[in-house]
DNA sequence: TGTAATTCCTATTAAAACGATAGACTTTAT
DNA sequence: ATAAAGTCTATCGTTTTAATAGGAATTACA
């Protein structure tokens, strides 16, 4: 399941992307237009400015903006930064690596062997998407 | 994240399609050999086979064991089963859809675009894997 | 210079999901 | 009769998720 962060996350990157110029976009306008909780949604706006996606203007007037052109946000980062790992298994990830406990030889493993082809294809589809694609 | 439940369901079904013949297999050497709590995998096992993927004998000298050729047994149905619905969100399920509350327009909404793709690439992985496949 | 509007930050909470465990019951081979 | 197995229901503890609360810091503007 996607989470609600994720999901939240990449309606409020979209709504920024549509607005006319650069203006900054107050949390609260963003939040009524789709329908999220304000305060779930600073958490995130926060953590999307953390990690360098949108810039931020303090105190009245202010708000958030994109600091990149959509088309040079890759869907990539942006799914690590909400949801994480983008494989279903740590065994398979390739920025999030972690050995199994169980799972004596992963070549031999068939949850692994399944799971890196769906890494793979998922992976396929984020490099191929740009937020700009998502408009 | 794959569910432990998942994982261990599939390695289960793959260890009794590495079995020879059609002896039942107790749970208590599934459970040993791939490192999984008995008692969990207990609870996983019925499930199977209340889906239609394992039989069982009980009593003495029982156990589980497959009711179909691994070569008939689809990971899309394994998934499913298992994990639940394969899209990531609800408004992109083909077996478990339900509209959004939010989002007034899936035509419009980003995150349904994105999500119907990635849906489509994990589809396209169940769908050309069997259990034979992971042996 | 004061006030209102806004982001920033930390902490807390409520509910759900997950993984695991317990224990009694039923069935079957020998 | 007994031991070995699956069946079933209930429960429990932990973690994650989604949301909320409240105040601090910053800024525009009258």
């Amino acid at each position: 399941m996607l989470s609600k962060k994720t999901k939240y996350g990449l309606k409020a990157l979209t709504f920024l992307a549509k607005v006319e110029g650069k203006e900054p976009v107050q949390i609260a306008e963003i939040a009524k237009h789709e329908n999220i909780s304000q305060k779930f949604l600073e958490s995130i706006l926060l953590t999307l400015r953390r990690n360098g996606f949108l810039g931020s203007k303090k105190g009245k007037g202010g708000g958030y903006y994109l600091i990149k052109e959509p088309k040079d946000i890759p869907m990539t980062t942006v799914m690590r930064v909400l949801e994480g790992p983008i494989a279903m298994v740590p065994c398979v990830s390739l920025n999030f690596y972690e050995k199994c406990d169980d799972c004596p030889d992963e070549g031999e493993c068939s949850v692994h062997k399944l799971m890196l082809q769906v890494r793979d294809s998922a992976l396929d589809v984020y490099r191929n998407n740009t937020l700009a694609d998502l408009l």
